[in-house]
DNA sequence: GCGACAG
DNA sequence: ATCTTGTCGC
C-alpha cells in the first residue's frame, strides 16, 4: 500500500489525536556524552526486572520502531497497537524530532527512545505489551533500547532483533518455533528464534517485567506468516513509508 | 594491538 | 538506519 494509504489509516485509527498520559518512572538527562550514557545505563541496569509481570489479560500488542528522514538529522519513531489475538491495527502514533545523539553499538537507546516516547504519549491507550526494534537484555552491559525503554515507562517489553549485538549460540533447527539460547559470559541473555522454516533466525531478549520464556512465546503469538512479527512489520511501515 | 559492533 | 536495479525463487 503507498504511503498515503497508511497515512490515512493512520489517521483514521487515532482521529482526536488524543494524548496518553505517560509518567516516567525513571528520569534522566538525555544530551549526554557516550561517556555519561554508559554510567546511566550502568545505573538502570540493576532496575530491570527479568520476572513475568504482565498484565492478566492482554488484548492489546505494540510495535515500535524508528526510521530516519534528511539524511539521518531527523528521527521519526512509530507505535502500533494491534488487537490481540487477531492483530489488526487499532491504534498508531508517529514523532518526528531533530536527532540528537549519534548511532554508537550499545547506546543505541539515547538515540532513539526520546522519540519513541513522544510518539506513545500522542497514543490512545496505554499499551499491555511492547515489542522493540533492537536488543533487550542481550546487550554488552544488559540495558538494550527494549530493557531501557520499559523501565523508563513501566510497562512490559521484549527485545526483537534482526541481527546479533552480542553473544554466542549454536545452530537453530530449521522449524518454525524453534529456538537456542544466546549466551554471554556464562549467561543465557537471550532466544535466537526461527519464526518461519527457510529464514533467518531472529534475536529476542527479554525487556522488563517479562521472562524469556514468556518473551518468545508472545513473539511467536504475534508472528503469522513472515520472519518479524506483526507488531514489528507495521512499525516499521509507519516508520519508514 | 586487532576485531566486533542493535538501528 | 539509509542509499538503490535488478534478480532469484516460490
Amino acid at each position: 500500500m503507498s504511503i498515503v494509504g497508511w497515512r490515512a489509516i493512520a489517521d483514521e485509527l487515532n482521529p482526536s489525536k488524543s494524548t496518553l498520559k505517560l509518567e516516567l518512572r525513571h528520569e534522566h538527562p538525555w544530551d549526554v556524552t557516550p561517556r555519561e550514557a554508559v554510567a546511566i545505563q550502568n545505573r538502570l541496569r540493576g532496575l530491570i526486572s527479568l520476572r513475568d509481570d504482565l498484565p492478566e489479560t492482554i488484548g492489546r500488542v505494540t510495535g515500535v520502531d524508528v526510521g530516519f528522514e534528511d539524511s539521518r538529522t531527523v528521527t521519526r519513531a512509530a507505535v502500533v497497537t494491534l488487537s490481540f489475538p487477531e492483530l489488526n491495527p487499532i491504534d498508531s502514533s508517529v514523532a518526528r524530532r531533530p536527532t540528537s545523539f549519534p548511532y554508537v553499538p550499545g547506546l543505541l537507546s539515547f538515540r532513539e527512545v526520546p522519540a519513541i516516547l513522544d510518539a506513545l504519549r500522542t497514543l490512545r491507550d496505554r499499551p499491555d505489551l511492547i515489542l522493540v526494534d533492537g536488543q533487550g537484555y542481550a546487550h554488552p552491559r544488559r540495558l538494550g533500547i527494549a530493557c531501557h525503554l520499559g523501565l523508563l515507562i513501566d510497562i512490559p517489553t521484549i527485545g526483537v532483533g534482526k541481527t546479533r549485538l552480542t553473544g554466542t549460540h549454536g545452530d537453530v533447527p530449521d522449524k518454525r518455533g524453534a529456538w537456542v539460547p544466546l549466551m554471554d559470559k556464562g549467561e543465557t541473555i537471550g532466544a535466537v528464534l526461527r519464526t518461519r522454516q527457510g529464514v533467518k533466525p531472529i534475536y529476542i531478549s527479554c525487556g522488563h517485567r517479562i521472562a524469556l520464556p514468556t518473551a518468545v512465546d508472545w513473539v511467536m503469538r504475534c508472528t503469522t506468516r513472515f520472519r518479524l512479527p506483526e507488531t514489528t512489520r507495521y512499525a516499521h511501515r509507519l516508520a519508514s513509508g
